[in-house]
DNA sequence: GCCGTTTTCGGCCCGACTGTTTTCAGTCG
């Protein structure tokens, strides 16, 4: 067997770490920037950066020069960065951790180290408690209690991932924050900002905007409100506060004439402004969140809305969930931006289960009612095909007759999740799969036995329709299958086969990258929930934010369409 | 170390906050 080519996100921790080690080693910032930039470029691609830099190709990746793509190789061919290598040679493991202290960055970690010679975590607890740490200049006894109390609480050996929450999880409670500071008499305009804005699967700190006709009385209603546990900070103008679930939710209220900057400005994502500054300085111009100032002559213009700001900048607008730095702003400047996918251009569920699934906590009708009454014009029932065999397949078709008979013309369609085996076969034979108007192949254990292999076979199979959760991963809990992403599309893209965007809070899978490589390619994606209950078809948005983060226009979310027009399509 | 609608050399986002300081470096987002 080949030897296996190491993760993109081996890479770019590799990379990550060689930045840190070079800060710490005090190395010019602006070659520690370019190993940041390049690493997360790397975790973002989503094929394999290592068979590019082996053909040199990784060099087409924005961030990534001749000298890094040498540095994949290094690491293909032999095993190890050897800049790394070297670097950590000089640096004791334990000083790279302390940089996942507050207040502690790489100067003050090598001065640490350097000048008091203390090299582990435990070590800097015990000259934070002996009061040595004051020691230095520019730090003292606050700098010291600082340490002590991230310490206790665990930091440094926690991955800063496990601070995250689900996207799931918090947009309710932001769109109802939301909606309550709207209402509010002295609000003039509300809107939720950060990486929720940008729909990321995972976010940590809850961000709002607003303008107001009366500030500080709009922040006593954001502090004093019922859903409140715990006002972190409170000013007149800005304020911090911990909810029952243990978000934190973060208002700022601006002048109306710079909400487009302010807004845009904490929406990020830090990458995307940065680009845009660095795209704005060549040009003469310097962005902050207090407006767009011309260097020549020291003019500053502000904006009400986003809008107006990008296009003042010379860029169509660009929608939130595209603001990773990830070719939006050539795009942009080239009007190339897609009209992206909204929620209302859904018109079907293609993935959910019912009470014959034994996970399955809602009846047939109860999904399908509540479909209806979501304005979907159908809803394709995929229960597992293990809780249907013996006849049981033949009894829920004549429930779902009756479903359709009742609530016409709406309609419920025969489908069906089968399972990809260990051995890459499908739980349910050929000749059961014809019958069936829409098929589903998901894996569900074993995922680390040759999933690319097994799914392709899946794929292959003229019954299958749509490949279900392509990776399986739980975020948060575990990574997912290690697919070869680009194998799949291509052979999903040449056999007509879907590949859905599945909607769990926790699954969000294919993952955006992987969706915008599958849009590229001419995939077509549905958007499915994979509900097991009536209120989890609501999670339909939050595949639409992935969808929207992959790209993706209605034309290449299957779902968009009749349940006519998908039977064309179907192989 | 990367990059170019002024550049293949000479640049590289911007401002707030913190803790420690009498003017600022380091950190953070």
């Amino acid at each position: 067997m080949a030897k296996a080519l190491p993760r993109n996100a081996e890479i770019a921790d590799q990379l990550d770490l060689l930045a840190d080690v070079s800060e710490i080693l005090g190395e010019g910032s602006f070659r520690v920037v370019a190993y940041r930039r390049a690493a997360t470029r790397i975790r973002e691609t989503p094929g394999p950066v290592a068979e590019l830099a082996l053909s040199g190709r990784a060099t087409d990746l924005p961030g990534v020069g001749k000298t890094i793509e040498q540095k994949v190789v290094e690491i293909v061919e032999d095993g190890e960065m050897h800049a790394l290598t070297k670097r950590r040679q000089s640096v004791p493991e334990g000083v790279v951790e302390f940089l996942r202290l507050p207040g502690i960055g790489p100067k003050t970690a090598a001065r640490i180290w350097t000048e008091l010679g203390v090299t582990t975590l435990e070590g800097l607890q015990a000259a934070a408690e002996s009061g040595r740490l004051r020691d230095l200049s520019g730090l003292g006894q606050k700098s010291e209690e600082k340490v002590l109390k991230a310490l206790e609480a665990g930091a440094g050996r926690k991955a800063p991932a496990e601070n995250r929450g689900l996207l799931g999880m918090a947009l309710p409670a932001v769109k109802a924050i939301v909606e309550e500071l709207s209402a509010h008499p002295a609000a003039i305009a509300v809107s939720e900002a950060g990486s929720v804005r940008r729909r990321r699967e995972t976010v940590r700190d809850l961000d709002f905007i607003a303008t107001s006709s009366d500030a500080p009385a709009l922040i006593a209603a954001f502090c004093e409100s019922e859903w409140v546990a715990e006002v972190v900070a409170r000013g007149d103008t800005k304020a911090i506060v911990v909810g029952y679930q243990g978000l934190r939710f973060d208002l700022r209220v601006v002048p109306p004439e710079c909400f487009g900057n302010v807004l845009q400005h904490f929406t990020g994502s830090k990458d995307h402004n940065v680009a845009l500054r660095e795209d704005a300085q060549r040009r003469g111009l310097s962005i902050s969140e207090y407006g767009v100032t011309t260097v020549e002559t020291d003019e500053v213009v502000t904006h009400e809305d986003e809008e107006a700001l990008y296009r003042y900048l010379g860029y169509q607008p660009i929608p939130p969930e595209l603001r990773e730095n990830a070719g939006e702003l050539a795009a942009a400047r080239d009007g190339r931006i897609p009209a992206l996918v909204e929620l209302s251009d859904l018109r079907g569920e293609t993935h959910c289960h019912s009470t014959w699934s034994s996970d399955g906590r809602s009846s047939i009708e109860e999904m399908a009612s509540t479909a209806k009454g979501k304005g979907y014009s159908y809803l394709c029932l995929t229960d597992h095909s293990h809780y249907l065999r013996g006849g049981r397949l033949e009894a829920q078709w004549k429930e779902i007759d009756e479903v359709n008979a009742r609530l016409k013309p709406f309609r419920v369609v025969r489908g069906i999740e089968v399972n990809i085996r260990a051995d890459g076969s499908l739980d349910v034979d050929d000749a059961v799969l014809a019958e069936l108007d829409w098929v589903i192949a998901s894996i569900h254990t074993a995922f680390d036995r040759s999933p690319t292999e097994r799914i392709l076979g899946a794929i292959e199979n003229p019954h299958v329709d749509c490949i279900g959760h392509l990776t399986g991963r739980r975020i948060l809990k575990r990574p997912g299958a290690d697919v070869d992403i680009e194998k799949i599309v291509e052979r999903a893209a040449e056999t007509g086969t879907a590949l859905e965007i599945n909607s769990q809070p926790d699954r969000l899978d294919l993952r955006d990258t992987h969706a915008r490589l599958a849009g590229e390619a001419g995939v077509l994606v549905p958007i499915s929930t994979d509900a097991h209950e009536v209120p989890a078809l609501f999670h339909a948005e939050l595949g639409v934010g992935l969808a929207r983060r992959a790209w993706l226009s209605k034309e290449q979310v299957l779902n968009t369409r009749s349940w006519a027009q998908i039977s064309k399509f179907r192989k």
